[in-house]
RNA sequence: GGGACUAUGGUGAAGUGGUUAUCACAUCGCUCUGUGGCAGCGAGGUCAUGGGUUCGAGUCCCAUUAGUCCCCCCA
């Protein structure tokens, strides 16, 4: 193990090794090409930004502003904060590039390390990645479905089919005000039976009392006034119509009145995606809403948008555990090159080459200098052909086609090799 | 912030308080500068760190650190 003196990555940030990049390159194929044929286009945005942002965003009282942002200050002396998601600086290019001019809705998407400072556990850490889609711009029902369809249409791609979507609507600032007081009266003279976590959340956040996993609250939670009963004609409406193109997309969903969302500025339409098992507690793949309030609560006009986040390491974790299939990365050779001597290695860096560009696979071990050893690598990569250019070799401009499995041996013209054995292969 | 468990070569493990810490696999080297699969030999560890108990600690106790997991919260 790790000597004292040896440095070690951050508390809940890890190395993503060449055998687990395979994983990664999947998924983002996948995610890319289907969010692209949807017209959606990328964004990059940097990874820090000012901590006021992410203040202004998720909101001061939410646990992401108060306890998880990774923020500092820099020489220069200003706050700056590493992104614990992507929304808000997906909004704040936005304004900031005017893109309110473009063509509405902007439809981006983005994929990169996102970091919260939380306890590290299975599918949470601090630094963590997220592929995600933000439709900017327009308020229509037929957005919130589109995007769920999306992120359905993805994990089924990706072949996570034991997926379900929980939905719920959060009102907006004309109708939720009216469902919180209500709630507070609901939960008023219930405060002696609830746990010490939901006394604090009945201060700060009624909502979040809801969720409580604690028996006893749940049992309080079953007869709790469900938000739908208030929503407002309009928002209700806007529920309905997403729930019926839902239902003509034949996308099945599960109407969870109990959802919440963590950030301040979900409205309307809130969605997660979770297993049909529900193992853990930490399996949320794919999460979003609707945000109409953001854009303008940042300084903009007042827009309408929504959008998801996909966990990439979620998903990892869920296609490791059905022990999913994945394309390998890198080729399978079939060609292996053997050099032996001076002559014969000098040479060598161009013949690669010249079999590579032929569009053969092929690999090679230059730094070793004994036949042997060389062999021994070849037949632990399986390759078909091993090519022996050795000193007497070089001289003659002649090269060895070695047959593996019958070892028989042909020596030809080296001009000749790279057709040859374009031509034994084919067979 | 609260809690549980774990820590021995790169990986996975063995190791009733008693010589030089063992095994498998992986890696590299050698046997072996002209022919792979096999074999033999060898290299690599301050047993996480610090303290304590003891004639003696990888083993028992305490602390620290890290990792994993659970609560909280989220993706």
């Amino acid at each position: 193990m790790a000597k004292s003196k040896q440095t070690q990555a951050p508390k809940g940030m890890h190395d993503i090794l060449p055998e687990e990049q395979k994983y990664w390159r999947h998924i983002l194929k996948k995610s890319e090409s289907l969010v692209e044929d949807y017209s959606f286009e990328k964004i990059d945005t940097p990874i820090v930004e000012s901590t006021e942002l992410f203040i202004r965003s998720a909101g001061e009282g939410s646990d992401i502003v108060e306890k998880e942002i990774y923020s500092f200050k820099t020489r220069g002396g200003d706050d700056l904060a590493l992104r614990p998601e992507a929304t808000a600086s997906v909004v704040r290019a936005y304004l900031e590039n005017g893109m309110n001019v473009r063509p509405h809705p902007a439809k981006l998407y983005y994929h990169g390390p996102m970091f919260r400072h939380d306890q590290p556990q299975q599918g949470r850490y601090r630094q963590f990645h997220q592929f995600g889609v933000e439709t900017i711009g327009d308020a229509s029902e037929i957005i919130d479905a589109e995007l769920i369809f999306l992120a359905y249409k993805l994990l089924n791609s990706l072949g996570l089919d034991n997926y379900n979507v929980y939905i719920n609507s959060m009102g907006d600032s004309s109708c939720r005000p009216a469902y919180l007081r209500n709630l507070r009266d609901f939960y008023k003279n219930k405060l002696k039976k609830v746990c010490a976590q939901c006394k604090v959340r009945y201060k700060k956040n009624v909502l979040r009392m809801l969720d409580c996993k604690e028996e006893g609250c749940k049992e309080i939670n079953k007869d709790a006034p469900p938000i739908v009963d208030f929503l407002d004609e309009d928002c209700k409406n806007h529920f309905r119509r997403v729930l019926e193109i839902l239902d003509e997309a034949k996308i099945p969903y599960i109407l969870n009145p109990r959802l919440v969302r963590g950030l301040d500025y979900y409205t309307r339409t809130v969605f997660e995606f979770l297993p049909e098992e529900n193992t853990g507690t930490q399996s949320t793949i794919i999460g979003g809403g609707r945000y109409d309030r953001l854009i303008d609560f940042m300084g903009g006009s007042k827009t309408p948008a929504a959008g998801w986040s996909m966990g990439i390491e979620r998903v990892i974790l869920a296609l490791k555990e059905k022990n999913a299939s994945i394309p390998e990365i890198g080729i399978k050779p079939k060609v292996f090159l053997v050099q032996l001597g001076d002559a014969a290695k000098k040479k060598s860096l161009t013949l690669f080459e010249n079999l590579r560009k032929a569009g053969v696979e092929v690999k090679s071990s230059l730094g070793r200098d004994s036949i042997k050893s060389q062999l021994r690598i070849a037949n632990r990569l399986g390759v078909k052909y091993t090519l022996i250019f050795g000193q007497k070799e070089a001289l003659e401009d002649t090269i060895i086609v070695r047959e593996m499995e019958t070892g028989i041996q042909e020596t030809i013209l080296l001009n000749k090799v790279v057709e040859d054995i374009k031509k034994r292969l084919k067979k």
